[in-house]
DNA sequence: TTCTACAGGTCACTGTGACT
DNA sequence: AGTCACAGTGACCTGTAGAA
């Protein structure tokens, strides 16, 4: 539970001060409370922190993730995964391209971890629904949303919100040495895709799209749909792996 | 208390990569 | 093709420690 150990939220506190608490010996939220002086921090500030901790953990136990929206840095919103992991919905898209100006969205995929849902063009892709659905949701975790899936499905559908915290497994699997594209990563993990979707590439996603559009390939439009849930489902184990990892690399040198 | 030195936070800017 | 968060870098600002 790496965010009931972080500082960083904190208001002047960044990653080498959060660091020096670490190295005192405070290695959490209660660490911080119980101790009545910290060195580096006059008593004035150390009680205007302390309540900023008690705001956090008052927020974390009811899930409310858009304090910590408002106050985590971005490339540090991988902290809130184990706390969040049971409520947390992974979303990938296909569209007919990659400009949100010139192409549609053709499928959106969610999954929360147990099930998959998918949002299909001109069957079941409509705004009030894939809104309902994804308000469910105080955390999202995409592969490279943050650049594509989000500012594509914003473009698109102009009322969904997604002030939450959003983990991008691109990034984050970046810092624990892991680049090159999801299919990659997932090789590097031992992650198997099998059938007609081994080896198929974003691409291939666009080609499926006209096929079925074009021809009415109900098969084309199949494969398209299972080709987004193995995307969207493996973002699961990534995301476990990615987040074991990277608490290792941060904090791991301090327990 | 007041002053100075400086550690560290933040912002602006640039080049890069990965998404369909 | 169009997007944008990231890393890296440098400039600037703020707040703390330590001395008088």
């Amino acid at each position: 539970m790496m965010i009931r150990q972080s500082f960083i939220f904190l208001d002047g506190i960044g990653t080498v001060r959060e660091r020096r608490l670490w190295e005192k010996g405070i290695l959490s939220w209660k660490n911080f409370l119980e101790s009545k002086k910290i060195k580096g921090i006059p008593e004035k500030r150390k009680s205007i922190l302390d309540r900023e901790i008690e705001e956090a953990d008052f927020n974390l136990n009811r899930l409310a993730s858009s304090f910590f929206f408002m106050r985590l840095p971005r490339r540090e919103h991988w902290r809130l995964f184990s706390e969040f992991r049971e409520h947390a919905c992974f979303i990938d898209i296909e569209t007919t391209g990659l400009s949100a100006e010139r192409n549609d969205i053709t499928v959106v995929g969610v999954y929360n971890g147990r099930e998959y849902k998918s949002f299909i063009k001109d069957i079941n892709l409509e705004e009030e629904s894939l809104k309902r659905e994804l308000e469910k949701y105080p955390l999202i975790i995409t592969f490279y949303g943050s650049a594509f899936d989000i500012p594509f499905l914003r473009k698109k559908f102009p009322t969904l919100s997604f002030e939450k915290p959003h983990i991008d497994l691109c990034f984050t699997s970046r810092r624990i040495g892991l680049s090159g594209g999801l299919k990659r990563i997932e090789e590097g993990l031992g992650l198997e895709r099998e059938g007609d979707i081994k080896g198929m590439s974003g691409f291939d996603a666009v080609r499926l799209w006209k096929k079925w559009e074009v021809y009415r390939d109900r098969r084309a439009l199949e494969t398209l749909v299972e080709y987004n849930r193995i995307d969207v489902e493996n973002l699961s184990p990534i995301a476990e792996h990615v987040y074991e990892e990277l608490k290792k690399a941060v904090f791991a040198d301090f327990v």
